[in-house]
DNA sequence: TAAAAATGAATGAACGTTCATTTTTATATA
DNA sequence: TATATAAAAATGAACGTTCATTCATTTTTA
């Protein structure tokens, strides 16, 4: 019987235990023997599903990251009009943001400490290619400003996570008039 | 002799052992041996100084901060117009991430984490003041977008934090045409 | 020379990880 | 269908390490 058919309910369970345990407490405070005990499994258990504590980091790290580029990418068709298809991909990605909030969390823990190693890091980006092709497009159409990705992308998508933050932390509610607002500024700020 | 007049050539050490340790490898591979080892103290010196490790990170963070905020408003005066404020303020917050790029790493850090407890993160704030308070004059004089500070500031400061992130990790450089660039975005996108 | 500051070995708790053992599952046999 | 059995999965006590913190002692300062 080979790897992939042992129980997947074991591993789902630690996944969502790792996320919730790494969002209250940091790394630091997540032990493996916290981690087994809220998934209902043995600390052994862990090491059938993963080499050490960094690969079971990397590997919830990576399929959070997964699972958040496909939302992203939901419903979008290359067909569309540059604004229309950024509009939907930036809406896209605030639902994930408020419906997914822990795994949104997360990622925004993991992206801005060394709990992750490099090799992941660049794993969970191969994904946005369609959005800096949108980019490309909407560059070469002289829709969108001439800068380079990076610009593009702190000024109309990572604000998006200062929000969450902020609403996480002063219960500060974004309601659908502010994710609106949010989206016309984002949009306002790449647009020539 | 009164706490105040310690060695405070050791208490800086320590502090800035902190700051380097953290960013390197995160709060949870940061033990207080290190930390001493990297100020050339003993261990039993950190207790003379701080409570306990969450007391000297707290205290590492609101030195830090206060740090930040001095330097972003630094040589900043009211009389001058929306804009120019803005622009200073802005321009203050840039040269301070790229001066001081170790601090800033560990600020972006620890407001992702819950490494600093909810006391000392308030604490942090208090000093943006000014800033809003422009804020409210330029939306008082019709300049700046009638939306909530949050908003505001999703979209005109935090950005920076992704970009020095980037620079960070991918060798990214930004000139001072990349800075005039993004300042160009931020005042964009909060400007009427 | 007395008070203050600093030391670093010692302590006990907590951690990640291992492995001898038990339990569960799947397959083969009657 | 019921039973036997071997492989796979899961367990959790035990291990060695590392950590934050303490405190009896030494060094520095006033």
């Amino acid at each position: 019987m080979s790897a992939v058919s042992k129980s997947q309910k074991k591993r789902e369970a630690l996944v969502r235990a790792t996320i919730k345990l790494v969002n209250n407490n940091g790394f630091h405070a997540a032990p493996m023997s916290r981690i087994a005990k809220m998934a209902e499994v043995s600390p052994g258990t862990i090491y059938l599903y993963f080499e050490n504590k960094q690969d079971l980091v990397n590997q919830v790290y990576i399929e959070v990251k997964a699972s958040f580029t496909n939302f992203a990418f939901k419903d979008y068709e290359e067909h569309l009009s540059v604004e229309k298809g950024f509009e939907m991909i930036w809406k896209n990605i605030a639902e994930f943001k408020l419906k997914d909030m822990e795994e949104a969390m997360f990622l925004s823990q993991c992206d801005n400490t060394p709990m992750i190693d490099e090799a992941s890091r660049k794993e969970g980006l191969k994904h946005l290619q369609p959005l800096l092709d949108l980019w490309i497009r909407g560059q070469n159409e002289g829709i969108i400003k001439n800068v380079s990705p990076y610009m593009l992308y702190a000024f109309s998508i990572y604000p998006m996570a200062f929000l969450m933050n902020v609403q996480q932390r002063e219960l500060y509610e974004l309601s659908s008039k502010h994710i609106d607002e949010a989206f016309k500024m984002a949009w306002n700020s790449i647009k020539i």
